[in-house]
RNA sequence: GCCUCGAUAGCUCAGCCUGGUAGAGCGAACGCCUCGUAAGCGUUAGGUCGCGAGAUCGAAUCUCGCUCGAGGCUCCA
């Protein structure tokens, strides 16, 4: 709240047009006061009755020292450029008038426009500026950020044969990641002294890097990257879809004053980015619920159409994590998230689903190279969800193996009754959520979601949430954590093939062999293959040391040899050797590998010559 | 948000403790070399030592403030 307090000797003021439509209902007729303190008051966003009782007594005590007891509340916009909205203005203008005690005070009419003159008194204190805002400077945070830390959990750990037994009780000697993860969740552990491996693998490889011209949290990925994300992202996308998924494609900034919003807000415990546009308060969706759920509760669904699967693969989704939990690619403020909802007719129909969608997120994440001994799952229920569905629970442990973490809650916290997760856990024992999905018993209400059963009755459809994956970019942080212990283990590393930004490097020994490589590299492009010529004016040994630094699987040496015979010499990384191909079983070779995986081609100069140093 | 650490060439870093003309390697440009499976050689260019103040004859170096970044904590439904 803005204030600009004049002691006035007199003040004359007409309201002669309504400015806005809510202005207040009045005869505009000339007023006129004398011996007067006059406030203009522009009333901002985010006051609230606090400031309005602030802002008073500081008037009042002012008015007791100047000797003044009529008070003019004269509400002037021009003061600020963050204006409440017209219904909170004239709400705490009044509240001020209404907490006022001892004083005489009126209020100019608030939403017209007004002529006005006025006489200012000549003594120091007659003129002063005022502003106010709420006292704490404590954030909003949504309620379900605030119940978090009182919600009431059980936790045990789930072994194969469906046994429960007390986390404190388990044996954990030969699960140590699961121990990790247990530990993780349930109490807290552990000081690490030292930055994540996959951040240094991240700008060393080109993929990705900080951008400080953006806010934390939001990375900037260089072509290798970029290439890489791709990929993932088509991967998926490819998977959801045979699985049924209908892509869509929904808006990522949200009004935070749509009703459907304002609830939801509080029931999904995340810190947004807002955008303030021509009066309405935005704010950059954490999630693809908001416009999957819009869209959803303008069809017509019947229960035939049941259940109906939406998918969106969110470039971006945005939280406003606090700046000291990020870290590389683990966690991030802005994040490519793929989000399948599937709107089902009855708990019997979701848990159908929720079984097929068990099974699609172990498959997408193996395809991505991430097998089950590197994560560990995660489930969590309501105590009255698990009693009525034992089997469904026991039989997707039994799936995965091996002992999982169990979090049971009295009561339901959240909007849904059931969750499970697959954590990665990393070299410095951080656990991170890759897969996830979630029966959600409320949003169907929430959104206004309707289909029609059988009895042509109107019915809110039980969702459920996954993402089979997780975010885009923490499944590149799980691929490096990864490389990062194979190198430690004294391994080499290697992305899997149809990630790899290069595939194949051609270097032909002199100049003289450029145009028998430039030949060949066509014939394998043709085959969708990602091939680059090393051009460079180096050693051969220098250029095999580059295309060694980066990791690229397969390089081919080009010289008198190779031309004068039809075989290939490949070296290949994971052994070092050079075998003799001919260019056909290479092709083969190469298209076994990546069978099933999208394509996509070279995304950088196929001449090394014409490339930038992307040094990082 | 709290704590700790950091900021020097395009990149990685040395120099700072103990103040006195700004250093290396990689990379880049140019030239030599035309090479057979993890680093060939030479020359040149490239810096407002994050910003601001203080003390000093003199500051990359000491002091204070600020900005930005990173890690840890908290957090991660």
């Amino acid at each position: 709240m803005r204030i600009l307090q004049l002691h006035c000797d007199s003040i004359e003021y007409t309201p002669t047009k309504k400015e806005i439509k809510s202005a207040e209902e009045i005869e505009p007729k000339k007023t006129r006061i004398e011996e007067v303190v006059v406030c203009f008051t522009a009333i901002e966003e985010d006051d609230d009755s606090s400031v309005a009782k602030n802002a008073i007594i500081d008037i009042q005590k002012s008015m007791k020292q100047i000797g003044c007891n009529k008070l003019l509340l004269y509400p002037y916009a021009h003061l600020s450029s963050n204006l409440a909205s017209p219904g909170t203005g004239l709400k705490i203008l009044k509240e001020m008038q209404e907490s006022s005690t001892g004083i005489e005070i009126t209020h100019a009419p608030f939403g017209w426009t007004k002529a006005f003159s006025i006489q200012v008194k000549g003594h120091p204190l007659a003129e002063s500026s005022k502003v106010f805002s709420k006292d704490s400077t404590k954030e909003k945070t949504s309620t379900a950020l605030e119940s978090e830390s009182k919600i009431k959990s059980y936790w045990y750990i789930m072994t194969p044969d469906g046994k429960m037994e007390e986390i404190e009780k388990f044996n954990f000697s030969n699960h140590k990641q699961l121990e990790i993860l247990a530990k993780y969740e349930s109490a807290k552990k552990r000081s690490v002294d030292e930055p994540p491996p996959h951040v240094n693998l991240m700008k060393k490889l080109a993929i990705a890097d900080y951008e400080p011209a953006s806010d934390s949290g939001n990375m900037r990925f260089y072509p290798n990257g970029r290439l890489i994300k791709s990929q993932i992202e088509q991967y998926v996308t490819d998977k959801i879809r045979d699985y049924g998924g209908i892509e869509v494609e929904t808006p990522i900034m949200y009004d935070s004053h749509h009703p459907s919003m304002e609830s939801y807000f509080n029931r999904f415990p995340a810190r947004q980015y807002s955008i303030d546009s021509e009066g309405k308060h935005l704010f950059l969706r954490f999630a693809a619920c908001f416009g999957q759920f819009l869209m959803a509760s303008d069809f017509q669904l019947s229960y035939k159409n049941l259940p109906y699967k939406l998918y969106e693969l969110t470039r971006y989704s945005f939280r406003r994590e606090q700046s000291g939990e990020l870290v590389g690619l683990r966690r991030l403020r802005a994040f490519t998230m793929p989000d399948c909802h599937a709107f089902c007719k009855d708990m019997s129909q979701a848990i159908d689903e929720f079984r097929k969608r068990f099974d699609l997120s172990r498959e997408v994440l193996s395809g991505l190279g991430i097998e089950e001994n590197d994560y560990e799952m995660g489930i969590r229920f309501t105590e009255s969800f698990y009693n009525e569905n034992k089997e469904l629970i026991k039989q997707m442990v039994s799936k995965v193996g091996k002992p999982v973490l169990v979090e049971m809650w009295k009561e339901k916290f959240f909007y849904f009754v059931l969750k499970w997760e697959f954590n990665f856990i990393d070299n410095l024992g951080k656990a991170s959520a890759l897969s996830t999905d979630q029966i959600d018993v409320e949003n169907g209400k929430r959104y206004g979601i309707t289909f029609t059963d059988e009895k042509n009755e109107r019915q809110h459809p039980i969702i459920l949430h996954n993402s089979p994956s997780g975010a885009v970019e923490r499944v590149i942080y799980a691929l490096l954590e990864k490389f990062a212990k194979q190198v430690k283990d004294g391994k080499r590393p290697q992305f899997p093939l149809w990630l790899a930004p290069t595939q194949v490097r051609l270097i032909p020994l002199k100049d003289d062999f450029l145009e028998f490589a430039s030949n060949l590299a066509d014939k394998l492009t043709e085959q969708n293959i990602r091939v680059d010529i090393d051009d460079r004016n180096d050693t051969i040994g220098k250029r095999i040391r580059d295309a060694e630094k980066e990791w690229i699987n397969y390089v081919l040496v080009i010289g008198e040899k190779e031309i004068n015979s039809p075989s290939l010499s490949v070296r290949d990384r994971t052994t070092g050797d050079v075998r003799q191909l001919s260019t056909e079983n290479f092709v083969k070779e190469i298209q076994d590998a990546t069978k099933g995986k999208p394509v996509s081609k070279l995304n950088s100069a196929i001449l090394l010559s014409q490339r930038p140093q992307i040094m990082v």
